[in-house]
DNA sequence: GCACGCCGTATTACATTATAAAACAAACAG
DNA sequence: CTGTTTGTTTTATAATGTAATACGGCGTGC
């Protein structure tokens, strides 16, 4: 939807610069307007700007510039609500389970790592906020799909591009909607291994009040250690916790 | 330094649309416009150019909006690489006295949480990343201080407002001058029940390669198990751990 | 040791671009 | 059903951002 509207150009000129940063960690002016194809003084005020907001800080010996602690400020500010009522119940997680948990968001046909806490094992999955993965390949991905109309979910898998990252790795749209399918009759989703040798995942979604999930927990540990029965156990705490938080966000299980 | 340089107008005016985020999740069109006082169609424009960048994200109904997940991923990209070299060390931290520890950045005249591992007990200190305290009422603020030149730390002095957070609060420069004396014999600072009742923290900073520091670790724990003997002991480890850290940051100690 | 080249920064003239008034559509309350 | 408030589109105007040019400093390499 949204018709091409138009957008202000140096606000997404602003934002092209801070992306550089993904790349790079410093970077000089004359640096990001080769990258952002402008030209160095336009760079420059635009740099200039950021800097003086905070967005942007100088390196020490001050010649390069990096992003600044006040867009990690901004940052913290998002789905702050979400994350807070969502942190008792990943603690309890970790404490029973002693896996590794997270919390994702759905950004499109990704997710995006939100928070977690970490096995006390010293072998351990080890994610990192902010970080984005496939959706198609992760139990939280799949557990939010689950949620989503026949139709969201034909459009979704018609612009995934699959990857195979293992062998276990679905890249048949056929086989990834009997996938869902399972995910709803049992409440919960799964990734053994799909994504990564050695990793496997349990999920389940938190859905609003119009029922779709935008929002996913889910545990990660070792293969070895995530055998059938503690996947199974795992599912079960797991659906109880997300749909105590669904509720909260409005969600009345239809059942 | 920097001279009032020239700011791109629609940049500054977008980020001062974020930060109204601080004070309510959710905004509308119109409200926005009346906080940054700004036409509403100006302000729609801003708008739905953070909308498509992901900055800004509509909230359920889509009748408002909130801030989007790309804010927060790029945040996480800020001071990645220090906050991924301290992890271990706050580890090792929060392993060895079971008390919440804390990663901030100095930023002005305050210091900003970047990182944290919570204690396993219940009575704990929590707090939270993105949160900005004084600097003068905070152990890593303090040790942050004791490493910068006097000039510098009496053009901080004059510039902050004292405000007496509770009766231990330092609030004559004096006073902090002494502490900061303290600091740097002992290579630690305190802060014994100054910024809340209850709470006392002990931090040590971390230098880089020009001696000055930007970022600090603290143990922060219930003011009743911090003993005297468990600050002593804390404060040996954080020295130890901090001066390694310098050392990776390209500090040598000159002593 | 000198000169060249690259860097960040400042200045300025120009026209592109953002701006805000007004008008529209849709949702909602009285 | 009407009056108000919302988000959104359109459009004229001029203010704003743009990039060429120029400057000064730093470091490199001849």
């Amino acid at each position: 939807m949204a018709k091409e509207g138009k957008t202000i150009q140096s606000v997404d000129r602003a934002i092209e610069i801070l992306r550089c940063f993904e790349k790079n960690e410093e970077l000089g002016v004359t640096e990001i307007g080769k990258m952002v194809d402008l030209h160095k003084s336009t760079a420059f005020n635009l740099i200039s700007t950021l800097e003086k907001a905070g967005l942007l800080d100088r390196t020490e010996n001050s010649s390069k510039y990096k992003l600044g602690i006040e867009l990690f400020r901004l940052g913290t500010l998002v789905n702050s609500n979400l994350r807070q009522m969502c942190r008792p119940y990943l603690e309890k997680l970790v404490g029973e389970y002693s896996e590794t948990v997270n919390l994702v968001a759905r950004n499109e046909n990704t997710v995006i790592y939100l928070d977690k806490i970490e096995s006390p094992h010293s072998m351990r999955i080890s994610t990192s906020e902010g970080s984005r993965l496939p959706i198609y390949t992760t139990a939280v991905g799949k557990s939010i799909i689950a949620t989503l109309s026949e139709t969201e979910i034909s459009r979704i898998i018609s612009e995934i591009e699959f990857h195979k990252f293992t062998e276990n790795t679905v890249t048949e749209a056929d086989r990834l909607l009997v996938q869902i399918k399972e995910i709803r009759e049992k409440g919960f989703a799964e990734d053994i291994q799909e994504y990564e040798i050695g990793l496997t995942c349990v999920a389940a979604s938190i859905r609003n009040h119009t029922g779709l999930a935008n929002y996913a927990i889910s545990v990660s540990g070792p293969h070895s250690r995530m055998t059938e029965e503690v996947r199974e156990q795992i599912g079960k705490t797991l659906v109880e916790y997300t749909s105590e938080l669904s509720r909260k966000l409005g969600f009345y299980q239809s059942l």
